[in-house]
DNA sequence: CGAACGACGATTCTATAGAATATGGGTTGC
DNA sequence: GCAACCCATATTCTATAGAATCGTCGTTCG
């Protein structure tokens, strides 16, 4: 298979061939032709997870000829999926020595949600004031509603929580006038979200209402907040949130590789 | 030219021929074959220099075969290096129809130094008391020299203020403890280099001696908080020499072009 | 026996060609 | 005269092939 019999050549700790051994059918998409030009995105959001599911190790080597087979697709849009998944930070990119994973360790998990609290909170301040009451007025309905149903089908519930969740951040994002602390909140949240649906999926507490009902609080917490006008106040209840949010989800890594 | 000689089509605001139409031969490099692995690096660093040097209009469809002839490669390269441009916010990349040029405004450069702000205070207060104090002392000391020489060859002496410039703000970045805080810092200094640049080559006030002592005096100020282990002040600080910076230097953009 | 040199092989990187897509003008029908 | 439909062209997007580069192994010299 590879020449005179020898083994591929190991260039970094782990192994290239980690690839055919796990059982990778799951992930990579049957040859489904998804539409051109959001194939990239498309890529992007595979490997994330393959990451995060911990499917791609960390400091493994990413070899664009396997990539390419399993997902069944040419070269060319999985070095463009690498190159911006090494904007996000997610793996090293080294010139003419290819892609490796970066390590995601609890510590790192930690950091991200650090950097997301320095921003988010910085755009909860700039944001208040900003926020049309109505907006604001909506969210908090919906939140109140959250935590006045006790027993619901979750499904439903579980959707409905996640996309406010969504809803609100977005929301603050988009209204605190800054358009590139907009965007790096952006790029944080789809690492963070990559991570979290890990997290939810090899969890047993999948549907933990617990943990709905406590966002739901900690949200409703910072709407009222912002409907008070209170920066000081909503920026410490979102600081709160994250924080909160660090702690729950960052239990639920994949086990932790030996330390080298 | 085009077929039954129809004009070439007008998607964007502006025209597509802009490219041909001002003098381009002073930016595409000649065929200067940089080494394999890193053109697409310098690729971006053109990119950048031409859009805050005005070359680039803001709106403008970047069309990937007229940028391949002017920088002397092929489509491939050019088309990664859009892709990373747009994950620094500088174009906007829709799928299947290309690229444009995102507007840089002094407001831009407001919130370019705004989320600066936000993401170096916070590094700052973090990295404080983590610096080697033999580090610190080094750098104070360059930072009098600065501060004492009165007159000297203005080439190395600027060479020199913004080596240090670089020195201090990496050193924290580093030593905030936080990969992710350190890496969007990192963009967005990138971001203001690259127009940094552009303002020192256009600006009359090009090797303005008044603007170094100012600076190597905030730097300074920085470097004792530091050493005073006073992440509060440090932190603070910080903010007014980002704040002064972004002053100073957003008074030297393009022309604007007329609000369409 | 250890270290340095040379060569092979794997892999990345760039270039070119072909297929799909969107845009804008021309035409037809009302 | 106006609106909707259709076609042609430019441009993007993907695939494949060739050239340069890096890492590793085998050999040779000290």
């Amino acid at each position: 298979m590879y020449g005179n019999g020898r083994l591929p050549k190991r260039l970094f700790e782990d192994t290239t061939t980690v690839i055919s051994q796990t059982p990778l059918n799951s992930a990579p998409q049957p040859p489904e032709p998804t539409e051109r030009g959001s194939r990239r995105q498309t890529l992007v959001q595979g490997l994330l997870a393959d990451v995060f599911h911990g499917r791609l190790r960390p400091g493994q080597h990413l070899v664009t000829q396997h990539l390419a087979e399993r997902f069944g697709v040419s070269h060319t849009p999985i070095r463009e999926a690498l190159i911006e998944l090494a904007g996000t930070g997610v793996i090293d990119l080294l010139p003419n020595r290819g892609a490796i994973v970066r390590r995601v360790t609890p510590q790192d998990v930690r950091e991200l949600c650090q950097t997301r609290r320095i921003l988010e909170c910085a755009a909860t301040k700039l944001a208040c004031g900003r926020i049309e009451f109505q907006q604001l007025h909506a969210l908090a309905e919906e939140f109140r509603w959250l935590l006045s149903v006790t027993e619901a089908t979750l499904a439903d519930y579980v959707a409905r929580a996640r996309a406010l969740d969504s809803q609100l951040h977005d929301l603050i994002a988009a209204s605190c006038s800054n358009r590139y602390l907009a965007q790096e909140i952006g790029r944080l949240k789809i690492l963070f979200r990559a991570f979290r649906d890990v997290a939810w999926e090899r969890e047993e507490a999948r549907n933990d209402p617990h943990r709905i009902v406590i966002e739901a609080r900690e949200h409703l917490g910072i709407v009222e907040a912002l409907i008070a006008g209170g920066a000081q106040l909503a920026a410490r209840c979102m600081g709160q949130h994250i924080a909160s949010g660090a702690r729950y989800w960052s239990r639920a890594l994949p086990a932790d590789p030996p330390p080298v």
